[in-house]
This record gives C-alpha cells, structure tokens and sequence, in this order.
DNA sequence: TTCGTATATTAACAATGTTCTATTAACGTT
DNA sequence: AACGTTAATAGAACATTGTTAATATACGAA
C-alpha cells in the first residue's frame, strides 16, 4: 500500500464528506436552496475545492440521488418474499410512494427534473443502466408485472409488460409527485396520502386484475 | 371618459405587452431560460419597468399560466355534452394530459412547483377560487364525479367524491408530469403518449367502475 | 535538490433578480 | 400660463449565483 493509495484515500474521503455535507444542506432546503459556496463553507474548504472531485452543482446533487436511492431498490427487494405478484405490486406502489415524498428533494431532481443534455458520458453506468438505481427500479417494476402476467394475474388483453409498467409507475408517480409539489397547498380537501396511495392503487390493480370466476 | 380612464388603459396595455413577450418567450426557453432582461429588451423597455407591474418573476410567470389555463377550464366545459359521466371523465382525462403536455412550461409552474409562500395575499382570485382556473378546473372534475356517483356508475364502496377527484387527478397528473419531465429519456422503452393515457385511464376507469350486470 | 503533479486558494467573470436614486413627462390646480 | 404633485421610466448599483483563470503550496519521484 504505497502512498498513491493514501492518497486515493484521501480522496476518497474528501469526495465523501462534499456529499455527506451537501447532502444534509439539499434534504432542507432543497436544491435551488444551496450553493456551492454553503456547501464549501460547511466543509471549511473554497469553493472552488468541490469542482476538483464533481463537474458542476448538477452533477454533484446527482451522485447524492443515485447513491441514495439504492435505498429504495433494497425496500423492493424486501418485497420479494410476497408470493402473490399483484400483492407485490401493490407494496411496490406503496413503497415508491413512501419513499418519494420522505425524500422530495431527491425525488425532484430525479423525476420531476428534466435530465442534464450531453452529460450522460461520464455516467458511472453502463447504457443498460445495470448499477444506476433509477433504471433498475424500473427494471425490477417491470419484472415483477412479467411475473404477474405469467401467473395469469393481469386480464388477458393485457399482454405488454412495458406498457403495464409504465402505467403503474405513472400512477405512483402522480401520487408522488403531486404530494411533493402541492401537498401543503389548502385550497384543496386533501385527503390523506396514505389514503390516496390505496385508493389510486386499489383502482388500477382492480382495472387490471383478471376476474376471480 | 377622463383622462384617468386613458391611463388606466394604456397601464393595462403595457401589462398585456409584458406579458406577451413573456409568453414568447417563456415558451421556447422555458422559466429558468428567460431573464427580466430578456423580457424587456423584446418589449424595449428597462427591466425595471417590468417591477412596476409585476412583484417579481415568478408572479408574472404565475399571471400567465392563470390566463392560459383558462383554456383548460373551456375544453372541458366542451366535453359537457358527453352524457356518461364516465366517458365525460375519460375525455377529461385524455383533454388534461393533451393540455399539460402541450404547455409544458406552464404546467411544470402550475403543477410541479411548490407554490410561492405567502404571495397569495396579492392574489386576484378570492379565496374559495372562483375564477381561478386551478381551482375551476378541478372543481369541474369533482363535479363530474358527483355526478358519476349519483348516476350510480361507480362500484358501491366509492363515495367519497373528494377523494375519486383526487384519485382521477393524481392518475393523469402522473402521466403529464412524467412525459414533461422524462419524455425524451431514451433508456426507456417509452410507448406512445396517447396509448399511456389511455391504458392508465382505462385501468382506472375499469378499477372504478360498477361492474356492469 | 529539483521537478512535476495533484490539490487548494484567491480573485475574478458573467449572468441573474432586484432595488436605489435620479429624471422625465403628464396632469390638475391656481 | 405657471406651478407643484405624482406616476412612469431609466441607469447605476447591489447581492448572489455558478464557474473559470491564475496562482500558490505540498509532496513523491528523479
């Protein structure tokens, strides 16, 4: 272990304590509500010190977003265990939910955000997506409603996983992202979010699910 | 006519010039995109003229979603004619996400915004909303669904009319605001607008829906 | 020791939303 | 017609932002 180590280390380390800062700033006052500066300031380095280990703002608050949201893949693998896909389904939607809206700032930026240009290049991950937390979420949804079709869950007109997936996420997605833009708005009856997550799920599953004879 | 009226007129002529640049503007490069400066060069004023029409960016910007939304509020009164009151929420629906996909910059303002803080004093709607497009839009959508329930078409357990609006409203929020946010991400197999807007609102409607006997 | 590279800082740039201050123009009153 | 008040407008300036350029420092390799 010579000394390019330690330093690799150190490295390392710096990069971690720059997310580990910026993170605590983003979850309170959001993104728009921290500048590289407070960040800097936070670890008692310049400014300038943060673009040696991220490209930009963007691109620093995106590796905090990816890193965070193996979260929510690890809450759908526990999810594995329930043998009824539907069932499965029904406590994916409810985690996505849960999960968006206790970390909105996160959830913003990923899917309420449209996606940085050209930058996709220097992505750690692969085109396919494997490792990028966002894509396998995705791809573990639309695996589980394959396995649904394959049990004869959905009605049979039913036959496109992709289609089907899309439709579920849109629907967990509407949940989420309008409790995260307009929750607090009072010009509206809301009800609960609990509520509202069971019930959008209850009436899609049911619009899907094939017919108990 | 004194000449009070005249100022009135041309104040309210230069207020309509803003916000017509603005429209332009705003349209093709979206919130963030469009400077004050910008603003008033096209109008070839100082930017500081604007300040004395508007408080700041974002209630100008806010001013002009208000007018545009109008336009929702009247495609859906079109569909009032639709005699099943599920097939008038199906055209709502499909009339909602045609309407937010198409003005995207307005709806991300509207919709996938956290409204500004305590600006609403200054706001020229009244409380309850009455004329507010916002509002009216979504009062028009739980009024539709009132009269869904009392024509008896949803299953028995559905009552709460509060909470089908906001079942219906989440389902096609989530379709707008993913198409805005991630319609051109190419990692995913995305299908067709319209054929999502209708597989989640037929789900939906399926889910909801009396079984018919 | 000396050289080069990685790391860090200071200063600065360009753009932004917004405000301060001064100036001009219009209008009603006398 | 002259005057004072008020609204409208502009120019300069401020504070903040993300980011870059130029520069210094520390440390391993030769």
């Amino acid at each position: 272990m010579g000394p390019q180590d330690r330093r690799a280390r150190e490295r390392a380390q710096m990069r971690d304590s720059i997310l580990n800062a910026a993170r605590e700033l983003f979850a309170i006052h959001g993104y728009e509500g921290v500048s590289m500066r407070k960040i800097a300031e936070r670890i008692e380095y310049s400014p300038t010190a943060i673009y040696l280990h991220f490209a930009d703002k963007e691109t620093l608050f995106r590796e905090l977003c990816m890193q965070d949201f193996r979260l929510l893949s690890t809450e759908f693998s526990a999810l594995a265990n329930v043998a009824d896909p539907m069932q499965r389904l029904f406590g994916i939607g409810e985690a996505y939910v849960r999960f968006g809206t206790s970390h909105p700032f996160h959830y913003r930026l990923m899917f309420m955000t449209p996606p940085p240009v050209a930058k996709c290049d220097e992505s750690p991950y692969d085109k396919d997506g494997k490792g990028n937390p966002e894509t396998d979420a995705y791809a573990m949804l639309r695996w589980t409603v394959e396995e649904a079709i394959k049990a004869g869950a959905f009605r049979p007109e039913y036959t496109d996983a992709e289609l089907l997936a899309q439709t579920l996420w849109a629907v967990v997605h509407g949940v989420t992202s309008m409790q995260i833009s307009l929750g607090n708005d009072s010009w509206l009856a809301w009800r609960p979010l609990e509520q509202r997550t069971r019930a959008v799920l209850d009436a899609v599953m049911h619009g899907l699910a094939r017919r108990k004879e």
